[in-house]
DNA sequence: TAGATAATTAGCCAATTATCTAAATAAAGT
DNA sequence: ACTTTATTTAGATAATTGGCTAATTATCTA
């Protein structure tokens, strides 16, 4: 769960996880969105693919890039749910006193 | 709120909100809780505090460390609510097709 | 098979981070 | 005014990160 966070860490990483809620896209395309290289994409991809937070599928000479929302649903919610956050009914006890 | 992200990437600081949860707590019984130096403790107090997810208030020689959950509720849910996530109805557009 | 296209790996560098010990600051108590 | 206690700052270092260019791998097409 610590590799979730530290994905989420980064600005370019988040709004690639954006990027693909719209829908599966490869590297090439999503690269092209943001002013850094290639190579320094394909490190950020790996990094959210460590995570969890997507998965690949080879298309040719493409890759593409699907959003794992589970994963990210998990950590997310998860956490805020240790804080009471969320859906209000996260974590089994609430106001004990 | 990319320093939120950063300051939640840690696991040690994410423990501490954790521990904070509880309620108020001053730097140094907080630190003694982890594995750590004080100093390195003080940092990563700071991270917490420019992140705005911690907040300070002095007692006598003691600073006392308490959550702040609103910053901690608008980041995770915020992001969260980007891709429909948490209380469903997070963000004003869902299935458009 | 040669060439083009797509993506990753290799190798490098600068900046940041997490950690430490030692020193400085702040507030109380004696 | 000292001394103790609590915390932060300074300064150093090792590891990690994010970025680049150049090279490699993989796949398709002519």
């Amino acid at each position: 769960m610590s590799d979730v966070f530290k994905a989420l860490a980064d600005p370019t990483r988040r709004e690639v996880l954006q990027r693909l809620k719209a829908g599966p896209m490869s590297a090439g395309r999503l690269a092209e969105a943001f002013p850094v290289s290639k190579p320094t994409m394909s490190a950020h991809f790996a990094v959210l693919r460590q995570a969890g937070l997507v998965t690949t599928q080879k298309d040719g000479t493409s890759v593409i890039y699907h959003l794992n929302v589970s994963v990210l649903e998990e950590a997310l919610l998860g956490f805020a749910g240790v804080f009471g956050l969320g859906s209000g009914a996260a974590s089994p006890q609430e106001e004990k006193s």
